[in-house]
DNA sequence: CGAATATTTCGATAATCGTAGAAATATCGT
DNA sequence: ACGATATTTCTACGATTATCGAAATATTCG
């Protein structure tokens, strides 16, 4: 064990909340800017306090950074973090058998990859 | 809310406990043969009762798999759940700015998911 | 059938989590 | 300094989670 187990264990833990995945996935999209709390918050439809509580979590987690702009409080995705975690699942929680998501396996037999939508 | 946001939920919190994780491990280190409930207990050194209900909880997040022989119940990690979990992150979680592991081999998907709106 | 083995379910308990209003803190503009 | 804006911390409370001994359920063997 390499890799500290208590901190894959805390971000999955953070990620597995509706909020708060719903925040890292916000905050992905926003890319390197960032969002402000409060923009979040209206995005999602969350209570500011509520909100303060799922991004103070996933700040713990490492998951995300924080800094402050003038009066807003600017949250972005740390994708070095989510980097360590898709790899440790990768390396920890596939090896052996058939399990390699970014290798150039065939799609046919993966059903999350193409998810896209053609309407 | 995405429709499969919850199952992508249910398989991160079962993986978020120190116990589950390791259980998730070693039947992953275990192979296809799996391993029997009692073995997976004494490996990891939890009480039988224990280890049933945190067995349930990753059966029912779909991210093991159970099969009677004889006398033991064999639990196998299930691969194609841990891929679409990893291929979940790095589609959502890791798009649009610099987050590839271990290749920017896929310029298809990456590329063309700066905006998704609606799902 | 009855004893032995393997595992789950039940039950109770302590701990943690998610929620959201209210109060507190920080920053800006005037 | 004062008021307005942005966000966090405080607080309380219901819901969920983790734990594990004891009892119950399945399965095999004699």
């Amino acid at each position: 064990m390499h890799v500290d187990a208590n901190r894959i264990i805390d971000a999955l833990g953070s990620l597995a909340q509706e909020h708060r995945l719903a925040i890292f996935r916000l905050l992905v999209q926003a890319g390197p800017e960032g969002m402000a709390a409060g923009a979040i918050a209206e995005a999602l439809g969350v209570p500011n306090s509520s909100l303060s509580f799922h991004l103070a979590h996933l700040h713990r987690a490492g998951l995300i950074g924080q800094q402050r702009q003038s009066r807003s409080l600017i949250y972005t995705a740390d994708y070095e973090s989510m980097n360590a975690l898709i790899g440790f699942l990768t390396e920890n929680c596939c090896a052996g058998s058939g399990c390699a998501p970014t290798a150039q396996t065939e799609p046919d037999t993966l059903s999350t990859r193409k998810q896209r939508k053609t309407a």
